[in-house]
DNA sequence: ACCTGAACACCGTTCAAGT
DNA sequence: ACCTGAACACCGTTCAAGT
C-alpha cells in the first residue's frame, strides 16, 4: 500500500546510499519506482525538495525511538553510540541532513530540536545523579553532541583512522569526554 | 606570473565559495580564467581532481601558519578559534575538505596530519603545565579537535543557533570543553 | 606542450497532452 | 489528480585538430 510518493523517497534513498547526492538522478528515481522520469515533479517541486523529504523522514525516525533515562551517564552514552552507528552506516544521509541548506526547512529544524530534547533530558538526569557536571543542561548536551558529531564526521572522511599509535574510534572519543566530565571537581 | 593552473584553481575556488561544488562548472572556470571550457583537462584529469587541488592548496596554508606554544591552554584555544573562523568564513571549502573522498588523496592526508602535529604539540605543552589532563596527547588533541570540528559543522548547518535560551557559538563550546578539562581531578 | 571547437551522452526542468 | 513523452538548456568528458 505504499504511495507513489513513498516509493519515490525509497528509491531516492537507495540511490543516495549507493552513490551520494549526485547519483540521485530523477531518471533513475523514476525507473526504480516504476514511473516516468518526471513523475517526481507531481510530488516534489524539485530534486532539492525530494532530498529534503529524505532528510525529514530520516529525522522522523529519531522521534519515534523511545529511550529511558538512567541516573548515571549511560543513557547519554547509548544515545551518542546510536548516533555514531547511524552516521557510520548511512554517511550519505548524515552528510545530507547537515548540508548548508537544511536550516531553511522548518520541518527539519523541528525534528532536530525534538530529537535533541531527549538528549537534554538524559543529560539533566545524569547531572542530578552527579555523573555529569552541573550547568545549563542544554549547553552540556550540546557539548556532548558536538564531540559525537565531530568525531563521526572526522571518521567518515578518513581523518580519524591513524591518530597516534592505535586506532581511535568516534565511540572512544565520546567515552573520553564522558570520563573527563565525570571527574570534574 | 600566475600559471594557467593557478588561475584555474583561483577561478574554481571563487565559484566554490559563491555557490558550492555544483557551481564549479568547467565552463565557468574556463571563462573566469580566460581559457576555453575544456582547457582545464590539460591540467586536471577531471572535475574531481580540480576540487582536490583546491582542498590541497587550502590545507597547505595551515602548514605555513606558524604558532607558539604557551604553558597554559591558550595556544590550543587560539588554534581552535582559527579553525572555527576559517570554517565559518569558507564553509564550502570546509565541506569540500571533509568530503567522503578526501581520504583517497595521500597529499591531503599528509597535509592534515602535519597540521594536526602542531595541535598535538600545543596540547603536550599545556599538559606539562598542568592546564590539561594527562594522557596520550594525540588522543586529547583529537578530542579537542572533534569538539571544534563538530561545533562549527553544526553551526554552519544551522543546528546550533537557538539551543537553550541564548546563542551558543562554536567558540563557546571549545571554551566549555577546555574549562572542564582544566578542572579534571 | 598547451589550447580550441565540435560533438556525445546525460541531467534538471518545462510543457503540451493524455486518463 | 496523476502520469507520459518530447523538448530545452546545461554540464562533464572525449576527440580531432591547430600553434
Amino acid at each position: 500500500m505504499a504511495s507513489t510518493r513513498d516509493l519515490l523517497i525509497q528509491a531516492a534513498t537507495r540511490l543516495l546510499d549507493d552513490g551520494g547526492p549526485a547519483a540521485v538522478t530523477l531518471r533513475d528515481v523514476g525507473r526504480l519506482a516504476g514511473v516516468s522520469h518526471n513523475a517526481p515533479y507531481k510530488h516534489f517541486a524539485s530534486k532539492q525538495d525530494l532530498l529534503a523529504a529524505i532528510a525529514a523522514r530520516e529525522l522522523g525516525r529519531w522521534d519515534r525511538s523511545r529511550s529511558v533515562s538512567n541516573a548515571d551517564e549511560s543513557s547519554v552514552r547509548q544515545m551518542m553510540y546510536s548516533y555514531i552507528r547511524w552516521a557510520t552506516r548511512y554517511p550519505a544521509r548524515f552528510k545530507l541532513i547537515f548540508g548548508p541548506w537544511s536550516s531553511e526547512s522548518a520541518e527539519l529544524a523541528d525534528a532536530a530540536n525534538h530529537a535533541r530534547a531527549a538528549l537534554v533530558g538524559a543529560v539533566g538526569t545524569a547531572q542530578d545523579g552527579g555523573a555529569l557536571p552541573s550547568g545549563d543542561p542544554e549547553r552540556v548536551a550540546t557539548l556532548i553532541l558536538a564531540v559525537a558529531h565531530g568525531a563521526v564526521d572526522l571518521a567518515i572522511s578518513g581523518h580519524l583512522s591513524r591518530s597516534g599509535k592505535g586506532h581511535t574510534s568516534a565511540e572512544d572519543l565520546v567515552d573520553d569526554l564522558l570520563h573527563h566530565l565525570a571527574r570534574v571537581r
